[in-house]
Parts: structure tokens; sequence; C-alpha cells
DNA sequence: GAGCATGTGAGAACTGTTGTCGACTGCGAG
DNA sequence: CTCGCAGTCGACAACAGTTCTCACATGCTC
């Protein structure tokens, strides 16, 4: 049986205040930051059962590390500014039929995908880090 | 300078023998065991100086684990079979496109973009394995 | 309220990766 | 060929993120 748990409300409760994607190490701080008293270990078990009952959407960084976000239900992607961050919900249908496609072609099945564009947003670009070239 | 190591010159050939994503942990044991002598180290600034060179593609697992290739030069896309591995090189001209258009809609510069395609290959499901659906 | 399975949390353990540093060696110069 | 040296090697430590452990606490059912 799943309980109804303070810890778990409260972490839920967190993604309700907060933009963009943050690790449960972030999470965890911001927490204990605010005075609720949790454990890392409950705050990666929350986590990943609201990935699994479809409340946060899980992404990984270059770093490896684990990165979620309250979503809204429907299929989109990101556009993620590598400088600071900032995260913005892009929709592609012609992108996701592609895949499909592509897919069936090979005859595959049962198929999803993983998107995610980075770039370096307007206000960080003219904040004149000029970033070094990406290949491909 | 770059120097022109039988470490590295190893490394180098174990992807030519071999095909889809390996580790570099699973690239360092298979040379080991196949008697070449190599030090974890070495293999992983192997197996990134080959990534810079452009010789090998890398992406990451959902267990975030860096996982690498031997892939063509030109900028392609992964279609993985999740039940068996099998990888396939697939392009779309138009995903590029597409992820440049909405990217520069939005202000982003220097933009670069993941996209991995998963699903279960038909030799998989016709062996059987009925998989969960994916929500999206 | 009682009973108990499930959740919690501090810290240890584990995994993949990177850094350290003395020894080694490929490669150009002579 | 030998020399010199800077790039490289490799065993090991260090690190970061994540998961496991286990005694204790607590939500839920009756």
């Amino acid at each position: 049986m799943i309980r109804n748990t303070r810890q778990r409300t409260a972490v839920n409760a967190v993604f309700d205040e907060l933009e963009g994607f943050h690790s449960a190490q972030e999470v965890h701080a911001r927490m204990r930051a605010a005075g609720d008293s949790i454990g890392l270990s409950t705050v990666y078990r929350a986590v990943q059962a609201l990935v699994d009952d479809g409340e946060l959407d899980s992404i990984r960084t270059d770093a490896g590390e684990a990165i979620y976000r309250r979503c809204s239900a429907r299929h989109h992607h990101h556009l993620v500014c590598r400088a600071c961050g900032r995260t913005e919900e892009v929709e592609g249908p012609a992108v996701e039929r592609w895949a499909d496609r592509v897919a069936g072609e090979h005859g595959f099945v049962d198929v999803t995908h993983t998107l995610e564009i980075f770039g370096t947003c307007a206000a960080c670009h003219s904040a004149g880090a000029p970033s070094a070239d990406q290949p491909g």
C-alpha cells in the first residue's frame, strides 16, 4: 500500500513552486534550508515514486545527474539553456510522427523517444559568455 | 602533441570490432580479458579523446552510464532496441531544421540537440516479450 | 487504541568517473 | 642510434550521485 506521508507530500509540493528541472539533491537542500526535516534517501524515493506516478518527468544531464520537473501531461520536449538552466517546453508533432515512422520502417514497435535541445538563451548570450562552438 | 600509443590504438581497435554502444568499463574488461594490459583511467582518457576527435559518439544510458560507439561522421540519431540493445543509425534532416528553428524562435543560439528513439525491434517483439506501454 | 506493514533517515556502501603522481615511452633532434 | 622531454600510463585515491541497510517511527485498518 502507498502511504500518504508528510515527506512525500512535501516533495510533491516543492515541485509546485519550482519551474524548470531540479535534481533530487537540490530539492533536498532546498527543503532543509526551508526548515523541512527530510532525509536524502527519502527525497530520492519520493521523487522516483512521483516519476512512476507520472507526476514528474525526469531527464539526465550530460554530467549524469538525474533532474526532475513537474510536467504537463501531454508529450513535449525541452529547450534548455546550458548557461542558466532555464527551460522551455516545446512541441513538435512533426518530430513525433517522424520518430514513429522511422521506427516503424525499421520494424520497431512500442516506440518512445527522448529529445532535448540545448543552447544558450538570449539573455545569457548577450551577457557575453562566448561559448565554444559545438560540432555536429 | 598527441601521441600514438599502444593503448590508444588498442581502444580504437576495440570499437572496430564492436557494434552498438559499449561502456568504458566494458571496453576495459574486454581488453583485460583479451590479455591486453591497460588501466581503466587510460580507457576513459582514450575514449574521451576519441569522442573529441569525433571518432566516437557517446550517449548516456538511463542508469547514467556513458556508452560509446564508433559513428559515421555525419550527424544522425539512434534507434535503440530496448530488449536486445541493437542500434540503428537514422537521419532526419527535418528534425535538425525543426530543432534549430524552434530554438531560434526562443532566442537560443549555439544550439545542439540529442534525440534517441527507443523501441522493441521486430525480432524481440516476435520473440514474444510483451512490454508495458510507455506513456509519453 | 492496537497491530503491523510501510515509510523514514543517517550513514554506509556502491557505481561510474575523474584526479593524482611517479614511472614510462613515443617521437623528433642531433 | 642515443638523448631529452613532454605527453602518457596506470594503480589508487578521491568524488559525486544514487541506492541499500536497518532500527525506529508512523499512517492505516480494524
